[in-house]
DNA sequence: GAAAGAATGTAATCCAGCCGACAAAATAAA
DNA sequence: TTTATTTTGTCGGCTGGATTACATTCTTTC
């Protein structure tokens, strides 16, 4: 989603400290200072909000050659409203507020692909919206899988994409908003219908049309 | 949400053209090609897409003194992906792409509140996928009820906002991912447990605290 | 004014999907 | 290996809220 170009991330090097984050480790969380930027050298990372009774609610995942922590630092609010936790290993650049404002300033090409980023992420809200309204349970978690295929597979001329995904059905539960049973249940369905493949309990697999059949509109 | 200069303003009366839409009639819709940008002087802007089989779903809400149809033209993108209605008597400045691109070269801390205004966008995005994963239909409806009311309403020192809100039952449950009849129970409980207050078919008064005790978390 | 059209209220039915409970695998730890 | 822990499969019961179907009330239009 973002292309960085070669002179930004040896900017990036030289402002930035790298940080590795075990699977499982917390990276910021709500309600802290916000005055640093993240960039994803390798790793998944799920942005979510804990509830008052401990369930887990993601907004969304992030991919390597991603920023995040942006929309705090760029609202110029001083705490997290979400949290960051890496989903495998990660490996991180981080960039202080005023470090990143200065290359911003800077870099104006730089700067103008951050506001195309920003523009990007929020028409991928406004479609998880939409989605929210329009598909049954099924339908997003269909087009969860796609993206998440999309994002981090090969895709072969036949419309099957190999992937290795490992995501618990935990996992899937709290970014689709659902229970963990019902993704039991749908995930053997898509099985069946051959629309994902499994080797053992890794997606290794996806069939782009088939699944497409399941979402609505 | 948009705090804009009077130079700004100046900037934009030059290079724009004024439109006023009656209610009801269509700015923009899905699919056309999207290069220009809207800011709202008055009225009010509703942002949808047409299902296919021909119900709505709302998205946002924008108010005077925001701009419309920015995502696309900040992304690059060439299609609109959603449609925008007029919701009352609206009316509108339109700014060519081009003319609004020389703009945010030429003005840099214009260029900066646009950052921040998409980053602001995105958050409340999340922050509404957010509340369609944890809240039961009355907690989004109290949600949209009191982003409402502190958009366009004054506030009471008791935490009173006095309103004037006509909005069908309809357009609600379009933005709120339900059905109108269950809108119109909820809206009558509300309106007997004191939340919300009536004057024939307009919301004049919104209890702030009292709405908010139908919101989970 | 009357008539047509929109917007609301209410009630009965029905079903997707949540929840609790537990068994069976699979992984990790000891 | 054996034991502990995590992750999955499955099955009823239960319920929020969609859907259907009208009746009523308010607003326009003529």
């Amino acid at each position: 989603m973002f292309e960085i170009a070669e002179e930004e991330l040896k900017y990036l090097n030289q402002i930035a400290s790298e940080i590795k984050y075990p699977k499982g480790q917390i990276i910021f969380s709500t309600s802290q200072k916000a005055n640093e930027v993240y960039y994803i050298k390798s790793g998944l990372v799920k942005i979510y909000r804990t509830t008052s009774d401990g369930r887990q609610v993601s907004v969304a995942l992030r991919y390597p050659g991603d920023f995040i922590g942006l929309a705090e630092v760029l609202s110029n609010i001083n705490e997290r409203e979400y949290s960051a936790e890496a989903m495998d290993n990660v490996s991180i650049l981080i960039i202080w507020k005023d470090g990143f404002k200065k290359m911003m300033a800077e870099m104006p090409i730089f700067s103008e692909k951050i506001v195309r980023l920003m523009s990007d992420r929020l028409r991928e809200a406004q479609n998880t919206i939409y989605d929210f309204i329009m598909n049954p349970i099924q339908g997003r978690l269909a087009i969860f899988l796609l993206a998440m295929a999309e994002r981090s597979g090969d895709k072969g001329a036949d419309g099957i994409i190999h992937v290795r995904l490992r995501v618990t059905q935990e996992e899937l539960a709290c970014v689709i908003g659902s229970a963990r049973q019902t993704i039991s249940s749908l995930l053997n369905l898509f099985k069946e219908d051959g629309s994902i493949q499994y080797e053992g309990r890794e997606i290794v697999g996806v069939n782009t049309n088939k699944l497409k059949t399941w979402i609505q509109e």
